[in-house]
Order: C-alpha cells, then sequence, then structure tokens
DNA sequence: TTCAGGATGTACT
DNA sequence: GTACATCCTGAAC
C-alpha cells in the first residue's frame, strides 16, 4: 500500500479528516511487529476559528506546540488524566490545526491489539468487548499503545514507528457534529465529525 | 439496554 | 482550584 505523503496532510483539515476514512494507520512496535487498523471515525481541529481546538487563536504552550509542527506530524496527549489521543497536523506549518482520530477497526495483529486493550486473544472477547473495541479516540491508543512518548512523531518516516498508508475507499460518509466539546459554544456545532459504518 | 458517577494528572486561571 | 477532544463499572430498567 502506498504510504501518505506531506501533500496529503498539506490541506485544509476538514478536507483532510473525511479523506483519512478508509486509510490505514500503521503502528511498529519496538519489535517490529506492525500493528494496522483502519480508521473509521475523525474529528477537525482548526486552530485559527475553532474555540474547541486547543490551539485556538494561534495559542502557543508547551502542550499545544506540536500543533504548530509541520503537516504529517503525530499530536499526542494525555485527556482526563488517564487517556491519550492520537490526532495528525495539518495544514501548512505555522497554522495549529489537526486531524482527531476517533476510532478504527483491527487489520492485522489483533490479537495483539486486544492483548493491549483487554489482555487477552480476540477470539477471547466478549460480545460487549467486540462492540467497543478501538470506537474512541483513548480506546484507540491504548489498543496501539500510543502514548505521549509517540508525540511529535513524523508520519511521513516510515521508520518513525508510526504512519499512514492509502487503504480501500469508505462507503457511506456521515457527517454530524463534533463529541465531548459543549464548552466551546458556537464552535460546538461546527459539522466536522466523520465516520463510516463498519 | 441505558445511565450516573468516579478515576486520574496536567495545563492553565 | 477548575476543567478537560474519555472510559469503565455497577445499578436500574
Amino acid at each position: 500500500m502506498e504510504l501518505l505523503i506531506r501533500d496529503f496532510y498539506d490541506r485544509d483539515t476538514v478536507t483532510v479528516a473525511r479523506d483519512l476514512l478508509g486509510k490505514c494507520l500503521v503502528r511498529v512496535l519496538e519489535d517490529g511487529t506492525h500493528l494496522v487498523c483502519r480508521i473509521t471515525e475523525t474529528e477537525a481541529y482548526v486552530g485559527r476559528m475553532d474555540k474547541a481546538c486547543h490551539a485556538y487563536g494561534h495559542k502557543r504552550t508547551p502542550r499545544t506546540e506540536t500543533l504548530f509542527a509541520p503537516p504529517g506530524t503525530a499530536y499526542i496527549y494525555l485527556i482526563y488524566g488517564m487517556y491519550h489521543c492520537l490526532n495528525f497536523v495539518t495544514e501548512p506549518e505555522g497554522e495549529p490545526s489537526a486531524v482527531l482520530i476517533r476510532g478504527a477497526e483491527a487489520v492485522t495483529n489483533g490479537d495483539i491489539i486486544a492483548e493491549n486493550r483487554f489482555g487477552c486473544k480476540m477470539a477471547e472477547m466478549t460480545a460487549y468487548q467486540r462492540k467497543n473495541f478501538l470506537n474512541g479516540p483513548g480506546k484507540l491508543c491504548r489498543g496501539l499503545d500510543l502514548t505521549r512518548a509517540q508525540n511529535g512523531l513524523d508520519l511521513t518516516a516510515p521508520d518513525s514507528g508510526l504512519y499512514v498508508c492509502d487503504g480501500p475507499a469508505p462507503g457511506h460518509i456521515q457527517v454530524g457534529k463534533r463529541i465531548g466539546i459543549d464548552y466551546a459554544q458556537e464552535a460546538a456545532d461546527f459539522p466536522w465529525r466523520f465516520w463510516t459504518e463498519v
């Protein structure tokens, strides 16, 4: 499969969020194991106009520094003290925007991902666990063993440990409001969440 | 099946 | 001190 180049990320954030559906997220572990997932849900965050974005109004702090990196950089942060969220930086360098990866489905090495998530093999998961496998940003990072140690990785460098490849075209794309940002006033209603069914 | 509540640490006021 | 781009558990229905 074709590795996505920097030009893919160097575009309008909302467009990138929609185009990422169906793409394959590849996580390379220390021992060389490749964990592959197909992206099924994304959200766009645009710093210059979006009160829900950590870098709204180009606010620059130690945490948001990664959002100012070149497009195609991984932005990973800790939320609620115990979970991590994975984002891909978009738009030209200096524009603090990113796409949050909210959900995916396992393509290869599902047993290792299941081990990270629930401490068991895929075949041993309950129906409830299968339904809630990687359908949330915190769950996805847990399954792929992503933490702040991976913050700032270059997604266009295959040897960095995290990259994205082209994938099968998604079916019908759904559009809606973003999740968990009720505090963001008018931005809370922006239709910047995209997902596909299975 | 849905729902309330708690866990937990960092950033920022 | 407060809020947070969340998830899990256990109880009620």
